[in-house]
DNA sequence: TATTGTTATACTCTATAACTATA
DNA sequence: TATAGTTATAGAGTATAACAATA
């Protein structure tokens, strides 16, 4: 009588894990809300600021507070635009993406340790529900591409 | 020959998803850390302020506040111990319950409707991978039973 | 002296409203 | 007047350090 998926469960599921993530991953020295910033910037190229509010789903002044945060730490930078002085065009500097790729790294690892104890039944669930995944994810997002 | 369980895109999607569920779930009125607080004394019954901490993953001064929040909230009380006068123990209200109802309906509803336009494959693929899911959360977390 | 919890202080992150500069 | 971004201000949430009360 259970063939119906569970929302609960798996929002519950989804929170568990995420939140277990976040407290075994040493968060490689910068919060969550910088390294979604630089995961957006990664994926889209540079944007301006609007747009990053945008894609990440806060204001537009909590984001240049963000931007002027990341660019305080090194991992981004504001330039100027030819054609709109209005507009502010943030990049990803070398820095920011050299987080990006330690992040990755350490999450891999921590999610390879935290799976390989699973069975194998448990770990060909888990992949098999990724692409499911990303296209929920993906369903009202539409910020881009799967592969950040 | 990808037969591995990749874990950044695991990672990712995860972080995907739960990120849209937040900006989709209006939060019923409490933030995140205020729900999981409440999460965890609906799970776990009457906690100690240390308790509830560790549980959390917080430090003491924060559980401290938040529990001083939720109880000027009307969703926790704060009850004293006999037989040791320096521990106190926080107790979910009815209002506290309630709201924790409410919330799971509603993030319920919002993966319904979300999962609902998934492919009968990708539903039950995502079906299939949650009890593993459970496990990798249980595994560090210990934080009590899966039926959050 | 050790444990439990709180207070003090500071920083990140967020929001709304008001402002500046450019178009 | 509209748009892009910032500044001002306020509040939640967090941490570390210092403190009070009890054991």
């Amino acid at each position: 009588m259970s063939s119906k998926l569970d929302g609960v469960a798996l929002a519950n599921g989804l929170e568990r894990v995420v939140s277990l993530l976040r407290r075994l991953a040493p968060g490689e020295g910068v919060s969550l809300a910088k390294a979604a910033t630089l995961r957006t910037l990664d994926t889209h190229g540079p944007c301006r600021v609007s747009e990053l509010a945008a894609l990440d789903g806060v204001t537009q002044p909590a984001m240049t507070q963000l931007v002027s945060r990341l660019e305080h730490d090194g991992y981004a930078e504001r330039r100027s635009c030819e054609g709109d002085a209005r507009v502010v065009m943030v990049h990803l500097t070398a820095a920011g993406a050299d987080l990006l790729r330690r992040r990755r790294a350490a999450r891999a690892g921590l999610l390879a340790q935290l799976t390989e104890r699973l069975s194998a039944d448990d770990r060909t669930a888990l992949e098999a529900a990724l692409p499911a995944l990303d296209r929920v994810a993906a369903y009202h997002t539409d910020s881009g591409s799967t592969s950040t």
